[in-house]
DNA sequence: GTCTATACGCCGATAGAC
DNA sequence: GTCTATCGGCGTATAGAC
């Protein structure tokens, strides 16, 4: 709501995607409000208006990963069959394998660093995770597994994994590989 | 070197152990220099005397993760064959699970986090991550599996996995239950 | 609503007595 | 070698003019 008419994004907008690009690349940990004023050509006082703190802003990132999610799994939906959905999920990781060899999974990273802060935002990406395997289960379930959750686990669980070694190995070669085998993987277990 | 003779391991060992622990526990950032010497028992001016710096002390901990990782393969090198040294490594994650769960992979949170840090340590820690695969990948090896490094990258990529999802769901069992299935894996593969 | 200037606390690091 | 006291800088947050 409230964007001025004849202008770029809002504010609020534009220190929240700020907020994400800086938190995925520098971890919240180190993010200064003031880094992020600027990324969002935004002068540091004003960033009070929009968030009352550091935590708040926090907070707001984890929902437009959130948001993020939601658009993702949307998209997907209109393909017609599960395993293309999740050969397409797998496809989009894969896709960003330059940026995770850079900074790891951008909700990934975060939310192993909110698990280190006393603020409850844990919980929130705990949320927004189970809504992921939550799909992902969905689409497993369409294909007629009954372990749907478990390969659920296993799939997220390999990205998660794999995001991880990239980034520490700075090899994006390795999540093309492990995509592809993931790939095969949703094949096989689709075909029989 | 240099302990002295009556007393408990050195303020140096003490420094780094501590550090190691609050590392894990807090992460890299959040952890102030007066933690550690509070929790190593030494004056918080004296830490300086052992570490010129932070810098120097996440270095000693990166160590202490090489050398706790070189006497683990040391230990597991003693077991007859090759599948039960895997499994034998998977159970050893597995008993973690419960610091798993409230702090994820004490190496893997770490060194994701000094990928978001300017000092060179995530090289120092790539070291030690590609020493693990290492090792794995000679076990795969001496299974007669050609694919050997791919078969590492995915068992160690699954654990780091499902450190991660156990860290932010907070659910012990989820590493339980996938640590079964990659110990049957390992069966699968060795048997054929 | 917007922005500047600044208060205030915390933390890494040092000085220097013992 | 050990420890206390403290400096200096930075980062969150606020006060208050416009």
């Amino acid at each position: 709501m409230t964007d001025s008419p004849s202008q770029r994004p809002g504010k609020r907008e534009r220190l929240v995607e700020a907020a994400v690009r800086a938190f995925h690349e520098q971890g919240v940990e180190k993010t200064t409000l003031a880094d992020i004023a600027r990324a969002a050509d935004v002068p540091l006082g004003n960033v009070y208006y929009y968030f009352r703190s550091k935590d708040l802003l926090v907070e707001a990132a984890v929902e437009a990963h959130c948001d993020r999610l939601t658009a993702l799994t949307n998209r997907l939906d209109a393909l017609p069959d599960p395993a293309a959905r999740l050969k397409a999920l797998i496809e989009g990781w894969v896709g960003q394998r330059e940026t995770a060899a850079r900074f790891g999974c951008p909700f990934g990273t975060l939310a192993t660093e909110l698990d280190k802060r006393d603020d409850g935002l844990d919980l929130a990406a705990a949320q927004v995770m189970r809504a992921l395997l939550d799909w992902v289960e969905r689409q497993f379930g369409e294909l007629g597994r009954p372990d749907a959750r478990a390969l659920a686990v296993e799939l997220v669980a390999a990205y998660q994994g794999m995001s991880v070694l990239t980034n520490i190995l700075r090899d994006p070669g390795l999540m093309a590989a492990q995509g592809a085998r993931l790939t095969s993987w949703i094949d096989a277990l689709a075909g029989s």
